[in-house]
DNA sequence: ACTTGACCTAAAGTAAGGTTTAGGTCTTAT
DNA sequence: ATAAGACCTAAACCTTACTTTAGGTCAAGT
Protein backbone atom coordinates (compact mmCIF):
# COMPACT_ATOMS: atom_id res chain seq x y z
CA UNK A 1 0.00 0.00 0.00
CA UNK A 2 1.26 2.96 -1.20
CA UNK A 3 0.07 7.27 -0.58
CA UNK A 4 -0.53 9.20 -3.53
CA UNK A 5 2.98 10.69 -2.86
CA UNK A 6 5.07 7.56 -3.27
CA UNK A 7 3.37 6.28 -6.22
CA UNK A 8 3.61 9.85 -7.45
CA UNK A 9 7.86 9.68 -6.98
CA UNK A 10 7.63 5.92 -8.29
CA UNK A 11 6.49 6.53 -11.25
CA UNK A 12 7.61 10.54 -11.83
CA UNK A 13 3.97 11.26 -12.46
CA UNK A 14 2.85 14.71 -10.72
CA UNK A 15 0.39 13.97 -7.86
CA UNK A 16 -2.10 16.07 -9.78
CA UNK A 17 -1.69 13.38 -12.55
CA UNK A 18 -2.59 10.74 -10.38
CA UNK A 19 -5.52 12.53 -8.69
CA UNK A 20 -6.63 13.47 -12.19
CA UNK A 21 -6.55 9.71 -13.73
CA UNK A 22 -8.31 8.47 -10.03
CA UNK A 23 -11.16 11.33 -11.31
CA UNK A 24 -11.30 10.08 -14.44
CA UNK A 25 -12.32 6.29 -13.10
CA UNK A 26 -9.10 4.46 -13.59
CA UNK A 27 -8.59 3.28 -10.62
CA UNK A 28 -12.31 1.41 -9.16
CA UNK A 29 -10.72 -0.77 -6.48
CA UNK A 30 -8.43 1.85 -5.11
CA UNK A 31 -8.97 1.92 -1.04
CA UNK A 32 -9.34 4.86 0.85
CA UNK A 33 -8.84 5.29 4.83
CA UNK A 34 -10.34 8.50 5.96
CA UNK A 35 -10.28 10.20 2.84
CA UNK A 36 -6.86 9.27 1.43
CA UNK A 37 -5.91 6.98 -1.09
CA UNK A 38 -3.91 4.10 -0.49
CA UNK A 39 -2.74 2.89 -3.96
CA UNK A 40 -1.95 -1.38 -4.30
CA UNK A 41 -0.14 -3.26 -6.67
CA UNK A 42 -3.50 -3.37 -8.25
CA UNK A 43 -3.49 0.21 -9.03
CA UNK A 44 0.05 0.37 -9.84
CA UNK A 45 -0.42 -2.49 -12.37
CA UNK A 46 -3.23 -0.12 -13.88
CA UNK A 47 -1.08 2.81 -13.58
CA UNK A 48 1.88 0.67 -15.88
CA UNK A 49 -0.94 0.06 -18.55
CA UNK A 50 -1.93 3.43 -18.70
CA UNK A 51 1.48 4.16 -19.45
CA UNK A 52 1.79 1.76 -21.93
CA UNK A 53 -0.87 2.34 -24.08
CA UNK A 54 -0.32 5.93 -23.75
CA UNK A 55 3.39 5.43 -25.30
CA UNK A 56 1.32 3.92 -27.85
CA UNK A 57 -0.95 6.08 -29.06
CA UNK A 58 -3.87 5.45 -27.73
CA UNK A 59 -6.20 8.24 -26.19
CA UNK A 60 -7.12 8.63 -22.31
CA UNK A 61 -11.15 7.69 -23.26
CA UNK A 62 -9.90 5.07 -25.22
CA UNK A 63 -7.68 3.75 -22.38
CA UNK A 64 -10.73 4.37 -20.38
CA UNK A 65 -13.17 2.08 -22.77
CA UNK A 66 -10.35 -0.84 -21.93
CA UNK A 67 -10.50 -0.33 -18.29
CA UNK A 68 -14.26 -0.81 -18.97
CA UNK A 69 -13.50 -3.95 -20.56
CA UNK A 70 -11.65 -5.67 -18.11
CA UNK A 71 -14.04 -5.22 -15.37
CA UNK A 72 -16.61 -6.70 -18.02
CA UNK A 73 -14.47 -9.98 -17.53
CA UNK A 74 -13.97 -12.34 -19.47
CA UNK A 75 -16.68 -11.64 -21.94
CA UNK A 76 -14.51 -8.66 -23.51
CA UNK A 77 -11.97 -10.64 -24.12
CA UNK A 78 -11.63 -10.32 -27.81
CA UNK A 79 -12.81 -6.48 -27.88
CA UNK A 80 -9.63 -6.44 -25.63
CA UNK A 81 -7.41 -8.61 -28.36
CA UNK A 82 -8.30 -6.54 -30.92
CA UNK A 83 -7.68 -3.20 -29.31
CA UNK A 84 -4.06 -4.57 -28.29
CA UNK A 85 -3.66 -5.63 -32.18
CA UNK A 86 -4.84 -2.24 -33.68
CA UNK A 87 -2.16 -0.54 -31.34
CA UNK A 88 0.88 -2.79 -32.74
CA UNK A 89 -0.10 -2.01 -36.18
CA UNK A 90 -0.14 1.46 -35.41
CA UNK A 91 3.29 1.36 -33.52
CA UNK A 92 4.97 -0.79 -36.17
CA UNK A 93 4.14 1.93 -38.91
CA UNK A 94 4.68 4.91 -36.49
CA UNK A 95 8.49 3.54 -35.79
CA UNK A 96 8.44 2.71 -39.57
CA UNK A 97 7.49 6.63 -40.12
CA UNK A 98 10.12 7.45 -37.38
CA UNK A 99 12.83 5.74 -39.22
CA UNK A 100 12.28 7.40 -42.58
CA UNK A 101 12.55 10.73 -40.34
CA UNK A 102 15.78 9.96 -38.67
CA UNK A 103 16.97 9.26 -42.15
CA UNK A 104 15.92 12.74 -42.69
CA UNK A 105 17.54 14.28 -39.69
CA UNK A 106 20.88 12.41 -40.20
CA UNK A 107 21.03 14.16 -43.67
CA UNK A 108 20.30 16.96 -42.38
CA UNK A 109 23.32 16.68 -39.77
CA UNK A 110 25.37 15.48 -43.04
CA UNK A 111 24.00 18.37 -44.34
CA UNK A 112 25.19 21.45 -42.12
CA UNK A 113 28.23 19.51 -41.09
CA UNK A 114 29.37 19.94 -44.80
CA UNK A 115 27.97 23.39 -45.34
CA UNK A 116 29.97 24.58 -41.71
CA UNK A 117 33.10 23.22 -43.33
CA UNK A 118 32.53 25.03 -46.48
CA UNK A 119 31.43 28.23 -45.50
CA UNK A 120 28.06 27.89 -47.79
CA UNK A 121 26.21 24.97 -49.67
CA UNK A 122 27.19 25.33 -53.08
CA UNK A 123 28.67 22.09 -52.98
CA UNK A 124 25.74 20.36 -51.43
CA UNK A 125 23.64 22.18 -54.33
CA UNK A 126 25.50 20.70 -57.18
CA UNK A 127 25.77 17.23 -55.43
CA UNK A 128 21.67 17.03 -55.05
CA UNK A 129 19.60 14.85 -55.53
CA UNK A 130 21.79 12.24 -56.76
CA UNK A 131 25.11 12.75 -56.54
CA UNK A 132 25.76 12.70 -52.74
CA UNK A 133 28.53 10.64 -51.47
CA UNK A 134 27.02 7.34 -51.35
CA UNK A 135 26.19 6.59 -47.18
CA UNK A 136 24.44 10.21 -47.67
CA UNK A 137 22.71 9.20 -50.66
CA UNK A 138 21.01 6.05 -49.17
CA UNK A 139 19.95 8.48 -46.13
CA UNK A 140 18.65 11.11 -48.48
CA UNK A 141 16.74 8.36 -49.85
CA UNK A 142 15.17 6.76 -47.45
CA UNK A 143 13.88 10.62 -46.59
CA UNK A 144 12.57 11.04 -49.47
CA UNK B 1 1.42 30.96 -58.69
CA UNK B 2 -0.90 28.96 -56.73
CA UNK B 3 -4.36 30.80 -54.78
CA UNK B 4 -4.82 29.34 -51.53
CA UNK B 5 -7.12 26.73 -52.22
CA UNK B 6 -5.18 25.26 -55.05
CA UNK B 7 -2.41 25.14 -52.75
CA UNK B 8 -4.82 23.13 -50.07
CA UNK B 9 -5.67 20.73 -52.56
CA UNK B 10 -1.90 20.38 -53.32
CA UNK B 11 -1.02 19.70 -49.65
CA UNK B 12 -4.08 17.99 -48.23
CA UNK B 13 -4.36 21.25 -45.85
CA UNK B 14 -7.20 23.13 -44.85
CA UNK B 15 -7.30 26.53 -45.59
CA UNK B 16 -7.47 27.48 -42.30
CA UNK B 17 -4.27 26.10 -41.49
CA UNK B 18 -2.70 27.65 -44.26
CA UNK B 19 -3.92 30.95 -43.51
CA UNK B 20 -2.68 30.03 -39.77
CA UNK B 21 1.03 29.74 -40.82
CA UNK B 22 0.92 32.48 -42.90
CA UNK B 23 -0.43 34.57 -40.17
CA UNK B 24 2.21 33.27 -37.54
CA UNK B 25 4.58 34.34 -40.52
CA UNK B 26 6.24 31.16 -42.12
CA UNK B 27 5.64 32.91 -45.68
CA UNK B 28 7.20 36.44 -45.38
CA UNK B 29 7.84 37.14 -48.90
CA UNK B 30 4.35 35.36 -50.18
CA UNK B 31 3.30 38.25 -52.66
CA UNK B 32 -0.87 39.11 -52.67
CA UNK B 33 -2.17 41.14 -55.55
CA UNK B 34 -5.41 42.55 -53.86
CA UNK B 35 -5.59 41.27 -50.95
CA UNK B 36 -5.60 37.90 -52.34
CA UNK B 37 -2.68 35.57 -51.24
CA UNK B 38 -0.44 33.73 -54.16
CA UNK B 39 1.54 31.04 -52.94
CA UNK B 40 4.94 30.90 -55.32
CA UNK B 41 7.29 28.05 -55.53
CA UNK B 42 9.30 29.25 -52.55
CA UNK B 43 5.97 29.18 -50.23
CA UNK B 44 5.83 25.29 -51.20
CA UNK B 45 9.20 24.77 -50.17
CA UNK B 46 8.99 26.23 -47.38
CA UNK B 47 5.49 23.96 -46.58
CA UNK B 48 7.42 21.03 -47.53
CA UNK B 49 10.16 21.89 -44.40
CA UNK B 50 7.23 22.72 -42.11
CA UNK B 51 5.53 19.13 -42.80
CA UNK B 52 9.00 17.74 -42.55
CA UNK B 53 10.48 19.42 -39.27
CA UNK B 54 6.55 18.58 -37.84
CA UNK B 55 6.92 14.69 -38.56
CA UNK B 56 10.05 14.92 -36.83
CA UNK B 57 8.36 16.19 -33.34
CA UNK B 58 8.90 19.99 -33.30
CA UNK B 59 6.69 22.56 -32.53
CA UNK B 60 5.47 24.88 -34.54
CA UNK B 61 7.85 27.84 -33.06
CA UNK B 62 10.77 26.02 -32.80
CA UNK B 63 9.98 25.50 -37.07
CA UNK B 64 9.40 28.96 -36.74
CA UNK B 65 12.96 29.73 -35.44
CA UNK B 66 14.41 27.45 -38.11
CA UNK B 67 13.04 29.77 -40.54
CA UNK B 68 14.69 32.75 -38.91
CA UNK B 69 17.96 31.21 -39.20
CA UNK B 70 17.44 30.46 -42.26
CA UNK B 71 16.98 33.78 -43.24
CA UNK B 72 19.90 34.57 -41.27
CA UNK B 73 21.99 32.87 -43.88
CA UNK B 74 25.34 31.01 -42.88
CA UNK B 75 25.95 32.31 -39.47
CA UNK B 76 23.75 30.13 -38.16
CA UNK B 77 25.00 27.01 -39.67
CA UNK B 78 25.82 26.01 -36.13
CA UNK B 79 22.58 26.86 -34.61
CA UNK B 80 20.69 24.93 -37.43
CA UNK B 81 22.74 21.89 -37.30
CA UNK B 82 22.50 21.79 -33.30
CA UNK B 83 18.76 21.64 -33.84
CA UNK B 84 18.98 18.80 -35.84
CA UNK B 85 21.67 16.91 -33.88
CA UNK B 86 19.15 17.27 -30.88
CA UNK B 87 15.64 16.24 -32.82
CA UNK B 88 18.22 13.10 -34.24
CA UNK B 89 18.81 11.94 -30.29
CA UNK B 90 14.96 12.62 -29.64
CA UNK B 91 13.73 10.87 -32.47
CA UNK B 92 16.31 7.85 -31.71
CA UNK B 93 15.15 7.34 -27.98
CA UNK B 94 11.30 8.08 -29.02
CA UNK B 95 12.08 4.64 -31.16
CA UNK B 96 14.02 2.90 -28.75
CA UNK B 97 10.77 3.16 -26.81
CA UNK B 98 8.47 2.50 -28.95
CA UNK B 99 9.88 -0.96 -29.19
CA UNK B 100 9.72 -1.38 -25.92
CA UNK B 101 5.61 -0.50 -26.07
CA UNK B 102 5.76 -2.99 -29.30
CA UNK B 103 6.79 -5.58 -27.00
CA UNK B 104 4.38 -4.83 -24.58
CA UNK B 105 1.94 -5.17 -27.26
CA UNK B 106 3.26 -7.97 -28.31
CA UNK B 107 3.38 -9.58 -25.06
CA UNK B 108 -0.82 -8.48 -24.73
CA UNK B 109 -2.02 -10.13 -28.13
CA UNK B 110 -0.18 -13.42 -27.05
CA UNK B 111 -1.71 -12.73 -23.57
CA UNK B 112 -5.69 -12.30 -25.40
CA UNK B 113 -4.99 -15.66 -27.44
CA UNK B 114 -4.79 -17.55 -25.11
CA UNK B 115 -6.88 -16.35 -22.46
CA UNK B 116 -8.99 -16.61 -25.33
CA UNK B 117 -8.32 -20.14 -25.77
CA UNK B 118 -8.49 -20.94 -22.09
CA UNK B 119 -11.36 -18.87 -21.42
CA UNK B 120 -10.15 -17.57 -18.70
CA UNK B 121 -6.11 -15.84 -17.38
CA UNK B 122 -5.80 -18.42 -14.88
CA UNK B 123 -3.09 -20.80 -16.89
CA UNK B 124 -1.49 -17.60 -17.83
CA UNK B 125 -0.91 -15.88 -14.38
CA UNK B 126 0.38 -19.13 -13.03
CA UNK B 127 3.09 -18.50 -15.77
CA UNK B 128 3.73 -15.02 -14.46
CA UNK B 129 6.67 -13.32 -14.01
CA UNK B 130 9.15 -15.93 -15.36
CA UNK B 131 7.66 -19.32 -16.46
CA UNK B 132 6.43 -17.82 -19.68
CA UNK B 133 6.96 -20.04 -22.58
CA UNK B 134 10.60 -18.66 -23.80
CA UNK B 135 9.71 -16.29 -26.95
CA UNK B 136 6.75 -14.62 -24.96
CA UNK B 137 9.55 -14.54 -21.97
CA UNK B 138 11.92 -12.17 -24.42
CA UNK B 139 8.67 -10.14 -25.30
CA UNK B 140 7.77 -9.57 -21.55
CA UNK B 141 11.12 -9.07 -19.95
CA UNK B 142 11.60 -6.32 -22.62
CA UNK B 143 8.59 -4.61 -22.03
CA UNK B 144 9.15 -4.54 -18.21
C1' DA C 1 -29.82 41.99 -61.09
C1' DC C 2 -28.49 38.47 -58.39
C1' DT C 3 -26.60 34.35 -56.78
C1' DT C 4 -22.66 31.49 -56.38
C1' DG C 5 -18.08 30.56 -55.25
C1' DA C 6 -13.51 31.79 -53.92
C1' DC C 7 -11.25 34.80 -51.42
C1' DC C 8 -10.53 37.99 -47.02
C1' DT C 9 -10.25 39.45 -41.55
C1' DA C 10 -10.48 39.42 -36.56
C1' DA C 11 -11.75 37.07 -32.86
C1' DA C 12 -13.79 33.48 -30.39
C1' DG C 13 -13.91 28.55 -29.82
C1' DT C 14 -12.14 23.70 -29.52
C1' DA C 15 -9.97 19.23 -27.80
C1' DA C 16 -6.74 16.79 -25.11
C1' DG C 17 -4.50 16.15 -21.08
C1' DG C 18 -3.48 17.80 -17.60
C1' DT C 19 -2.11 21.89 -13.85
C1' DT C 20 -3.05 25.54 -10.70
C1' DT C 21 -5.67 27.83 -7.27
C1' DA C 22 -8.12 28.50 -3.16
C1' DG C 23 -9.54 26.72 0.74
C1' DG C 24 -9.62 22.94 4.06
C1' DT C 25 -8.27 18.50 7.17
C1' DC C 26 -5.04 15.67 9.84
C1' DT C 27 -0.75 14.25 11.89
C1' DT C 28 3.74 15.04 13.50
C1' DA C 29 7.85 17.50 15.04
C1' DT C 30 9.50 21.65 18.03
C1' DA D 1 0.23 24.79 20.75
C1' DT D 2 1.62 25.80 16.72
C1' DA D 3 3.80 25.31 12.48
C1' DA D 4 5.16 22.26 8.80
C1' DG D 5 4.17 18.77 5.70
C1' DA D 6 1.22 15.43 3.38
C1' DC D 7 -3.15 14.77 2.20
C1' DC D 8 -8.06 16.34 0.30
C1' DT D 9 -11.83 18.85 -3.12
C1' DA D 10 -13.97 21.62 -6.74
C1' DA D 11 -13.36 24.53 -10.17
C1' DA D 12 -10.88 27.60 -12.98
C1' DC D 13 -7.06 27.76 -15.90
C1' DC D 14 -3.35 26.43 -19.36
C1' DT D 15 -1.03 25.12 -23.84
C1' DT D 16 -0.79 23.72 -28.61
C1' DA D 17 -2.26 23.85 -33.10
C1' DC D 18 -5.65 24.68 -35.22
C1' DT D 19 -10.88 25.52 -36.56
C1' DT D 20 -15.07 27.98 -36.57
C1' DT D 21 -17.81 32.01 -36.72
C1' DA D 22 -19.49 36.26 -38.24
C1' DG D 23 -19.25 39.50 -41.36
C1' DG D 24 -17.42 41.31 -45.71
C1' DT D 25 -15.20 41.98 -50.85
C1' DC D 26 -15.09 40.77 -55.55
C1' DA D 27 -15.52 38.41 -60.21
C1' DA D 28 -18.12 35.38 -63.09
C1' DG D 29 -22.14 32.97 -64.67
C1' DT D 30 -27.63 32.97 -65.42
Amino acid sequence: MYTIGQVSEMFHLPISTLRYYDKEGFFPNLVRKGNIRYFSDNELEALRIIECLKQSGLEIKDIKQFFEWVTEGSSSYTKRKELFEHRKAAVKEEIKQLEKTLAMLEFKCWYYDTAIADGNEDRINAMLPDNLPKDVQKLYNKAH
